[in-house]
DNA sequence: AAGTCGTGGGC
DNA sequence: TGCCCAAGACT
């Protein structure tokens, strides 16, 4: 194949956009032009793929269609939402930019990239897909998917943002900016993807250098991420006298952020698991604890969770225990209330287990 | 500037 | 199974 002709931007923006206004994904967000709505759809798409936010768009949507609702709600309820969403520091961020748009913005959400980017979890793509698609403004959204195209359209081996930017403010369509950046992320996500782009399919198949060249797949350039470690964690799923469940808050900051949990502690080196499941649930405030008289105590089934940078087993055990004085972040849960609490995934899961063990033992 | 921060899906 | 990756932001 010989080497394609220079990319002309009028002729690059007249086959995006017949890709896109033909084959364009009718998405919920696309359909809104509320500034609202197109912030919380960008945030809840960072690191997240369209099918994975879709569901927890319409959910939000129903339950928040303002951002006064949003601004009214409390945190546990807003994180309830996010649940199972992941980078759950996005949805303290939002809730808190809600509070901020009301009280320094005169509770009109910012209109330019500049001004948005003082918004919390609002960095440099976000705020060009925003203000780009809620707001016309002629001004660049680059996020994987743009650089990954790019890197092959211009056979680019590692470019840097400054590069990507300069490329797309000469291609950017100044009629429809918020459609231009996202028809080269559509594109990205459907056609010119990570491991098997379909070139065959792609509408600047013809003047796409890496193509021309073969060198699709090594555009741009990724580095492996190494061996996350393990963590092993006891985990106390403490049971009192009237069948409440221990639970505990998570700090606000951090990993899983205001979310809700058992009791539970890093395994020490050689440390029985019960031990350390025992330790966490005497610092959460459960005394006398008793793991053999009841019918449901005692060791449950293992939990595995990959996070992002680490992997983790939880080694749950179930005791009987009486509360003494319980911490700030600690309360006892009423097992159908446990479900109307924002849990991890794999909290979730340690509480499924033990639910489905302590009902197996009693009919046995 | 490299590490932190979730989860689900594809191969 | 294990690894990669995803409409990134923040420190």
């Amino acid at each position: 194949m010989s080497t394609p002709p220079r990319i002309d931007p009028e002729g690059l923006r007249c086959a995006l956009f017949g890709f896109y206004d033909r084959d364009g994904r009718d998405l919920p967000w696309r359909r809104e032009s509320d500034p609202y709505r197109i912030w919380v759809s960008e945030v809840m798409l960072q690191q997240t793929r369209v099918e994975t936010a879709e569901p927890y768009y319409r959910r939000w949507m129903e339950r928040f269609p303002t951002l006064d609702d949003l601004a009214e709600a409390s945190r546990d309820e807003v994180l309830k939402v996010w649940e199972g969403l992941g980078y759950y520091s996005r949805a303290r961020r939002i809730h808190d930019g809600a509070h901020m748009v009301r009280e320094r913005f005169g509770g009109e959400i910012p209109s330019t990239a500049q001004a948005l980017r003082e918004l919390p979890g609002v960095g440099e793509y976000t705020a060009g897909a925003v203000a780009s698609i809620a707001f016309g403004e002629v001004i660049p959204a680059i996020d994987g998917n743009a650089r990954r195209v790019l890197a092959r359209l211009f056979d680019l081996a590692d470019p840097g943002l400054a590069e990507l930017r300069a490329i797309m403010e000469e291609l950017i369509d100044r009629e429809r900016p918020g459609d231009f950046n996202q028809a080269v992320m559509e594109l990205g996500a459907t056609i010119c993807t990570p491991r098997a782009p379909t070139c065959a399919a792609c509408p600047l198949n013809s003047v796409c250098r890496a193509r021309a060249a073969g060198t699709q797949l090594d555009r741009p350039v990724t580095k492996s991420r190494g061996k996350t470690p393990l963590r092993e964690f006891g985990v106390a799923v403490v049971l009192d006298p009237e069948s409440r469940l221990l639970m505990r808050r998570r700090p606000e900051e951090g990993l899983l952020g205001g979310l809700w949990e058992f009791p539970n502690t890093s395994i020490r080196p050689g440390e029985p698991s019960a031990q350390a499941a025992r330790r966490a649930a005497a610092e959460a405030g459960a005394h006398r604890l008793e793991s053999s008289r009841s019918a449901a105590a005692g060791p449950l089934q293992p939990v595995r969770h990959t996070f992002s940078h680490f992997r983790a087993i939880y080694r749950p055990h179930a005791f009987n225990g009486v509360p003494v004085s319980l911490p700030e972040s600690c309360r006892w849960i009423e097992p159908p209330e446990a479900s109307g609490l924002a849990m991890p995934v794999a909290q979730r899961k340690i509480l499924s287990n033990w639910g489905w063990a302590a009902r197996k033992k009693i009919l046995a």
